[in-house]
DNA sequence: CCCATTTCTTAACTTAAGTGAACGAGTTAT
DNA sequence: ATAACTCGTTCACTTAAGTTAAGAAATGGG
């Protein structure tokens, strides 16, 4: 687990041992059992993920239905809105797999940054690259249709589709559970 | 125009006298015409840019047909994917009115951010920022329809409608110019 | 000023997604 | 063990978006 959070920061910056072992002291890691909820709607958070291993997932409730909006696996990042605007949440995350994660509280960020600026470095390095993703998925999002972000996502994140139940996939991808079923009846039939 | 810029950036740190000089005398801002393109798809760029005035948009070519994914107004940042991936623009960037833009380059950013270490500070919390408002903008379109959609904008953003050509809007709503038309006919026949 | 082009709207038809209901399979709780 | 849920699928029906075509209105260039 050490390792898989050092290499991943070793993408954007090169940190001594003595850094290494500052951000160990930090006692960062969690485990976090399936089906814990980890902010609700309403709370006030400071805290950031890191997903070393597991899967956890954002979703809203509207009109009592669940809204999944995205699913955070290994090595994925989620700050979410609430932490950088400083104002209660309006979504929910929680945990869909026993995961191990990295659990990190924004004064504690502050603090970290100012005393190393790589870690600043890093930050701003990650939020842009993640904010970069994020417009490319969102425009892949808007230019395709369901049947085609259904095929899109069996292409770049096939695991998903194993390890997450199909009522959220179907919210995640922006349609009804009952309009994937069909879909992928739909996709089937074609092949043959 | 300068005050434009120094107002933004107050809001996230505070600068010197010669800090504000230290920016002007990069010599940043560019008048644009209406109808140039800034960035096409294929090319390599390291510019990002930032509406003091007027209105900018990106779009693809898929199938020869233009998809607007996003419009950028005054106060609005944009720094294409392809600056921070250092791969060729998956998309091309072009002005839609006349308007004064702030382009500024990623060699040179990371000179001034090595140099004023407030500017390092200001990208990370603009693009940690901007990455909260994106995804929450991206959550709004998955969970809503097309109609929803654009009612939201409608109270979100008033003057793009008025300011951007309808299929331009079609395609950002992730529809076609027909679609719109016709769903514009149908919210007019219910107010009544 | 006029022609060519682009833009927007409308209409008819096709296709796909939303909705409500029902069913079986698998899970959980009692 | 059984009852109560949840989950995924299927069906019939409704609604809305995609598609193709046509025409009116606005725009731009010569």
């Amino acid at each position: 687990m050490k390792n898989t959070l050092f290499d991943f920061i070793s993408k954007y910056v090169s940190l001594t041992e003595d850094e290494k072992n500052a951000i160990l002291s930090l006692d960062l890691f969690r485990s976090v059992k399936k089906g814990t909820t980890l902010l609700k709607e309403g709370q006030k958070s400071k805290d950031s993920y890191f997903v070393l291993k597991g899967c956890i997932r954002t979703y809203y409730i509207i009109d009592g239905e669940e809204k999944t909006t995205a699913f955070y696996t290994e090595m994925d990042a989620l700050t979410p809105p609430c932490v950088i605007n400083k104002t209660p949440s309006e979504y929910y995350v929680s945990c869909i797999e026993d995961s191990i994660l990295l659990v990190s509280n924004s004064d504690m960020e502050v603090e970290v940054n100012s005393k190393f600026p790589k870690f600043e470095i890093m930050c701003r390095m990650l939020s842009e690259e993640l904010l970069a993703k994020q417009q490319i998925n969102f425009d892949e999002f808007k230019t395709s249709s369901p049947e085609q972000r259904y095929l899109n996502l069996l292409q770049k994140r096939p695991d998903l589709i194993q390890r997450v139940p199909q009522h959220q996939l179907a919210s995640y991808l922006g349609i009804q559970p009952q309009s994937l079923s069909r879909l992928r009846a739909r996709i089937l039939e074609k092949k043959s």
